[in-house]
DNA sequence: CGCCTCCTTGACTTTCATCAACGACTGTGG
DNA sequence: CCACAGTCGTTGATGAAAGTCAAGGAGGCG
């Protein structure tokens, strides 16, 4: 086991940097949409990246049998390309999974020459790779993993990311999705998503305070189950500067 | 059934320019490697971005248990972002899955006010978010899905984007990898890869010219066994605008 | 010729989806 | 205040799909 130094706390201005660079750019409002709104559907014409304020957003893609696979949980802070001006179509459909708050992000806004728009980019680019890094993370587990490691893995990123941007009490927090959309992102059944969380729940690893909240009461069982080490995983799928190794 | 215009002989500049962007750029140059090479390990540092020009190349990440998942599949032309400044972690392993000749972008490269690396931004915008059209379809595949369905797409995606850069004849097509690595691509094990391709081969689907390559006997076929349009696939996963629709 | 990798097939086991029913909670309208 | 419907979580029984284990066959290469 490798032991790094506290990451949750450690000083990262990047995050307030993305939000007043992009709030500083000409035509910048913050948008709000009530839990259930589609913003945009796959397919549709879409040639802009947005930046989650508040809330939870999926985006997520259908077969044509009605099937939903969810690519990406968007949470608070996080950034995601929708479309492009070469290629002007939405790849996933992108749904609030909670009440909203996120700014819209048209073409020519970053593409300039600016310093400040070039450091911006380098932002943007930080961030696509941290979602590349997430999916790639949740396409591994829907390949080879059970239920239970594709649960936990789930947990525990929802956890680490929300942990980032400081929306967690401990290792409690919000967790405004049904056990549908979970088995939606997970690639399972809500039945045996359900069974299988009461398996952890009855396991002592996970715990609901109240009827919106979880609690990761064991994070090193969930890690097992995951296949993670917590310290890689933030290293991967947070958007900052990986933190040396230190000793064991 | 919508009937699109001719989309694979469509005439098209952007990956040519694209190339000679990057080749324009100071300090670039070619470099080969042998199939087998690992060109970066999961985790290492990396800071860079690729053009692939020949070959292909999987990137892909692995559970501790063992178990491999080829994440996307870069062909001829491909580009792909493999870590940043801000973070400089490899997130997928990278391996030539045959002999391959690519170059090397790194960070500064592109990032300049010049309008010609605005251009080349802009391509690279699309480049990403095709990919990302790619490894979302193939996440769907992972989450709900078959070994048809997962095989059929994987065959149908590669066939479409070799014929975008010229690499097939008819619906022949040089096929380098073994059954092991397709399964690593779709979530399957080789046995069973093995037994569904055959399933294919016997219904008349595909069929093996020679031990290299492969044809798509009934592309239609697999299309519906995939549950993709031909069409529709072509505008997601191809970096080119989308072909307006054609009254059926 | 012999080794090695890869493909192929069979027998058996495990996991998860499906179908079905019920309970808990929420909000609504009488 | 209470019936009511609707959504969501929970559990059981059953079946289908794919993994595992094992063995053999076909090329390719030294």
């Amino acid at each position: 086991m490798t032991f790094r130094t506290a990451t949750a706390t450690m000083p990262d201005i990047r995050r307030s940097e993305f939000r007043s660079l992009l709030l500083g750019c000409p035509g910048m409002r913050v948008q709000r949409d009530p839990r259930g709104t589609i913003l945009s559907h796959e397919g549709d014409f879409a040639d802009h990246s947005m930046l989650l304020l508040e809330g939870w957003i999926g985006l997520s893609k259908s077969l044509p049998h009605g099937d939903t696979q969810i690519i990406d949980i968007m949470l608070p802070e996080d950034f995601a390309l929708i479309g492009t001006q070469i290629v002007p179509v939405a790849a996933c459909t992108v749904e609030a999974l909670d009440d909203v708050e996120y700014i819209l992000i048209h073409p020519a806004t970053a593409n300039g020459p600016s310093p400040a728009l070039a450091r911006l980019r380098e932002i943007m680019a930080a961030a696509i790779l941290t979602t590349q890094s997430r999916t790639s993370e949740l396409l591994l587990r829907l390949g080879h993993g059970n239920a239970a490691n594709r649960l936990a893995y789930a947990l525990l990123e929802l956890f680490v990311r929300l942990e980032y941007v400081g929306r967690t009490a401990g290792t409690t927090f919000d967790f405004p999705i049904t056990q549908q959309k979970l088995g939606e992102f997970t690639g399972l059944t809500n039945v045996h998503v359900c069974r299988t969380l009461r398996r952890f729940e009855r396991a002592g690893v996970i715990a609901y305070p109240d009827r919106r909240s979880i609690r990761l009461s064991d994070t090193g069982a969930l890690a097992d189950l995951a296949g993670v080490d917590m310290a890689i995983l933030r290293d991967e799928i947070l958007m900052r500067a990986p933190c040396p190794p230190v000793a064991s």
